[in-house]
Parts: structure tokens; sequence; C-alpha cells
DNA sequence: ATGAAAGCGCTAACAC
DNA sequence: GTGTTAGCGCTTTCAT
């Protein structure tokens, strides 16, 4: 018969192993753990060496059972692979790092029930803290009981009144429309996507406002989601008599797509239409011509909410303000 | 004097309290979250409203406490802001939601001893599994006594033996400077930076080997970190008799620093002179002209390794093998 | 079908 | 300066 083997350790070490081996006592260990007050200098000595060996590290989850911080804050945004998002998990890292505090990131795609998943993925972690760019839809019912305060960025929450970090993306998108009117331009074409978005519906809202006021037509193209689209939504627009003069993209990915469309199509830029862009990306000054913008603060949107969520989760700072921060607009040369 | 306040629970609610408010015992709360098996209707019903009268959620920490896993995996890059990384965690983030796991995010800026730290904050935290990509320099001593597997991505780490997934930077880059010997370029430049990365180093290595092999002259800039070093490095090869006549831009930010750079001077791509980078970037095919790279699979790298992590997590495959994907020659309009 | 109770790894209060 | 112990919120027997 097969000797039964020795029991072996298969999870981490724990507290009492070090002690064990160690020959001193459980609360022995954890005064070297946190910081070796009131111990003596040979007894230090002995069981950091035991740590050591063992690699041990204190578990989270029992210290927060005792009611420790996580040391951890939720991040959900639609996807990390969005310029805007990923720079924005860049900010809020650092921040959250500064604090000595780590990021737990979901993606919610923009599905409210996903995030509605994450949510409680978050509360069942017990994080210190939450940051979200709310889905269109995504109401607050988890929330509401939620032990930790709650930001928002780039989008308000639509039933709940939390604190909210945003871009002023009306009075940006009035400053870009009022750009091209300035300009001269007549036939001002919006184009633009997502419209579920409220950051969206605000800037589809402020080129409506802006061209009514000047007397001018009323033209846009709101279904423009990839460069299919992009691609279709143009056409309609570009050839005969009453062709546009000037464009407005409400996104960057949009800019992009607008910008090859019109490329291979050899329309020249500003010459035959003026194009300028909500939110600035990487190679647009790079392009020829440069394309003129309003670019979002990212970084600092994504850092001020970071830091207003600190001050709460520190109890400071009344909550349930709403930041907008204000737009620049770039001029390179494409309008 | 004023009355004392009744106390109030400040933090989340616990099992506990479930059962106290509903009259039932702990065991049956424990059954209800848990699929709610051999318990009736009648009490299933009750626990359940006041779960959702308190919102509660089990913690997670006590879960693990007993020896749960956490569902939490953590992922340490240099930053997620690098277009390379974020498309990887992205990448990462969708394997570990079909496997009901969340991402804990830690960024290493390349140092060493800031990724110690964060290594460390992950054991404490008990993830199932981690995925890295080791910084220049960094060491498995904390490593060695995880109890979880780990895999390494983009980079190998230098003296342990993980199961690592990356790309074939020497064969990648072979294969472009390969091309550039093919169209008959004679002078033909590297410029990179970032030579602690071994992932650099291959690179410089297979344009050193190539251009030898082929008897063309070994010129090269390997301290080209920004925009103002780039330049420099490129003004010194630009000019005189002794110009390059094409160049190999060993990583996607440098070669769009070189693309500008040629641009202000004026010089003409290809005519003047040839580029080809490596890594492929967003508006590489819309830039006048469209640049030429050897494109990495990210999302396949990322892809990979999470499933190699998450196969390991579940006792499958053997670990510690390296797996290398072929990189991707796209030709557009550069050389 | 349900309650009681032990124990997971740690901290804090107390005894020595 | 050091050991002992209760208890944090769960899961899991074991009775009932």
């Amino acid at each position: 018969m097969i000797r039964a083997r020795k029991k072996v350790k298969v999870s981490a070490p724990a507290l009492a192993d070090v002690a064990r081996i160690a020959g001193v006592g459980s609360g022995t260990v954890s005064r070297v753990i946190n910081g070796g007050k009131n111990v003596s200098p040979k007894t230090l000595a002995k069981v950091r060496a035991v740590m050591q060996e063992l690699g041990y590290e204190p578990s989270f989850a029992a210290r927060a059972l005792k009611g420790a911080p996580s040391n951890t804050i939720g991040l959900i945004v639609p996807t990390v692979a969005d310029p805007f998002f990923s720079s924005s998990a860049a900010a809020i890292q650092e921040v959250a790092g500064l604090h000595g505090t780590l990021v737990l990131l979901a993606a919610s795609e923009n599905d409210p029930r996903k995030e509605e998943q994450e949510v409680s993925a978050l509360i069942r972690r017990r994080v210190d803290g939450m940051i979200l760019a709310p889905s269109p839809g995504s109401s607050r019912t988890l929330l509401q009981h939620a032990a930790f305060p709650v930001v928002c960025f780039d989008r308000p929450m639509a039933d709940a009144s939390l604190t909210t970090v945003l871009a002023d993306n009306y009075g940006g998108a009035r400053v870009a429309v009022e750009h091209l009117v300035d300009r001269g331009y007549k036939r001002i074409l919006c184009v633009g996507g997502y419209g579920g978005l409220l950051t969206s519906q605000k800037r589809f809202q402020a080129h409506k406002d802006v061209v009514r006021e000047a007397g001018l037509p009323y033209l846009a193209e709101l279904g423009a989601e990839d460069f299919v689209s992009t691609q279709s939504a143009l056409l309609r627009h570009i050839r005969g008599a009453d062709r546009v003069d000037a464009i407005f993209s409400t996104k960057n990915t949009t800019t992009v797509c607008i910008y090859k469309v019109l490329k291979e199509l050899g329309v020249r830029i500003p010459g035959q239409i003026g194009l300028i862009g909500f939110d600035d990306f990487d190679l647009a000054d790079v392009l020829d011509p440069p394309i003129s913008v309003v670019r979002q603060p990212i970084t600092r949107i994504a850092t001020r909410a970071a830091e207003l969520l600190f001050d709460e989760m520190d109890h400071r700072k009344p909550a349930s303000a709403i930041t907008t921060l204000d737009v620049e607009l770039v001029l390179r040369g494409s309008c």
C-alpha cells in the first residue's frame, strides 16, 4: 500500500505558518508585518528571515474582513482599446498609485446589463471607490446601496446625482461650428454617430443651434458609426449643386474616416470642403492638411475624476457636483 | 444630553444581517446565494427579498478566506497609455471576462522596483494568475514563491523560465531590412531607442546582421527616445555626400517622429529616402505616402497569453514554453 | 429543509 | 516584548 504523502502546503503561506516556523506567536508576526514596533531586534530579524524564506505576503482578504480598506478602486469604461479611455485609465491609475491603490478594470462595451454585472463584481470585491463612464440607459439601482463613493466621468448618469467630471461638449461643439460660420462656410454638415450617448447628443444639438442662429440650413448625418456608414453618408452630400462646403465631425474616429473618404475622392481640404472635428487624435497635426479640432482635456478630466474620488474616500469635499472642463479650439489647416 | 444615536451599519451588509432580518439561519442564506438548492420556495423568496432590499452582495474576501479563488488576475504593463499595451489590455480583459474574471491593472513604467512592489500587491490580493510584460532587469524573486501561474508577454523575463508569448522581433526586423535591401537601398540606417528592452535589441541585431550579410555599411542611431533625439539623430545622416537612402525604424512612435522630421525638411519619401517601421500604427495608411511596416499581431499575442494563463490556472497544458508569433510585412508606399 | 458551529488569515485587545 | 484569543463574513459539515 502506498504511504500517504505528508500533507503539503499548496496555497500561499499564512501568518500562522510564519509564526510556527519562527517559533513565535501570531501577534508578534503581525507586529512585524506592520512596522515592527515593540519587537526585539532579534525576534524581528528571525521573523523577517522566515517571511523571506517562505515568500510570505499578508492576505488582503483577511485584513479586509477586519475592516481594512481594499486599497483598490474600480474603473468601468466601454473599452480600454479606445484611446480616450486608455489615456483616462492611465491618468486614473497614476493618481491611484499616489494613494497606494490598484485599479480593477472592467469593460462595459456600453452595455448597461454588462455594466451592472461589473458593478456587482466590484462591490463584491469591496472596492474603496469607483469611477465609471456610464453606459446609456444604465441605472444606479445597485449603486444606491454602495458603501463607497462613486464618480462618473465623460458622461453623467441619467437618474443619479453623482459627482461627475466631463468636457463641455455643447460649448465645445458650438465653438467649432461657430468657427466654421465665421470663416464664411454656408452649408455645414454635421457627421456623427453613437446617438445614444449624451455626449454625442450635446454635440449634435450645438451644431443645430448654431446653424439655425446663423440662418444656415441644418444638414446632418447622425448614423456614421464606421467607415462604410460614414462613406455613404458623405456621398449624399458632396456631389451635385447642393453639396456642402464644410463638415463638423463629432468624434475623432469619424473625423479620420471623413478625411480618408475625401482624400480618396480627391476632394481638396479646405479648398473644396472645410473640416473640423471634435476630439483631437494622434496624428492630426501630421495629416495633409493638418486637421483642426476641438480638444478635450482628457488627462485633466480623468485626473480630476480620480482626485475627487479620493477626496470623497477621505471624506473631504462635498459629493454630487458636476465639473465641466473647457475644451480648446486647435486651429490647424483644415478649415 | 444628546441621546446616543442607535448604532448604524456603516459598512456593507453581511450575510448575517440578511439572515437576521429574514429570520433564518446563516446557512440558509448561504444556500440561497449559491443557487438556492434545498431551500423551500417560500424561504427562498423571503431571503431574496431581504437581499434585494439591503443591496446585499457577498464578500469575496470572506470567500477567499475559505479558499475560493479571487476570480481576479493581475496585469502589469509599462503603461496603458501606449497603444500596444492598451490593445493588449483590452484583449486580455476580454478573455478574462469569458472566464468570469476581472483584471487588476498595474503600470510598471519599465521600473523593476515599481514592478516588484506591484507584484507584491497582486500576491497580497491573492490573484488567481498574472500576466506581465517584464521590465528590463526585473527578477523573479517574488514570483518564485507565487502560488499561481504567471505568463509573460511581449518580452521574456531574464532569469526565469516562464510561459511567454511574443512576436518574432528578430525575424520580423530581418524581413523589413531585407526588403529594403531587395529594393536596392545601399545605405540603410537603423533608428531606435529603449535599448534596455530585449525586443529592441533583437530588432537592432537583425538590422546589423542583414546589412553585414549584404555587404552594406552598418549605420545606426540607437538613442532615439523622443522627437528631439530622433530629429538630431536624423540630422546627422540626411545631409552631405554620405547621406542614407533608407531608414528602418524599430518602433512606431519613432517612425512617426521620423516621418514628421522628413516632412519638415522637405525630404521626399520614398524618392530620396525609403522608410519602413517596426509596429503598425493607426494612421499609417493615411499618411502621404502610406507607411510600410512590419506588423505585430498584438491582439493575438495578448489573447494567446491570456488563454495560456487560464489553461495553466485550470491545470491544463504544461508550463514554460515560449510562443513566438510571426509578424506580417505590410507594404504600403514608403519604400 | 434548516439551524448551529467550526474555521479560513488576520488584527487588536489584553494578559503576562 | 511577547503570547493568547475573539471575531471579521463567509462555507461547510453535522444535527435535527
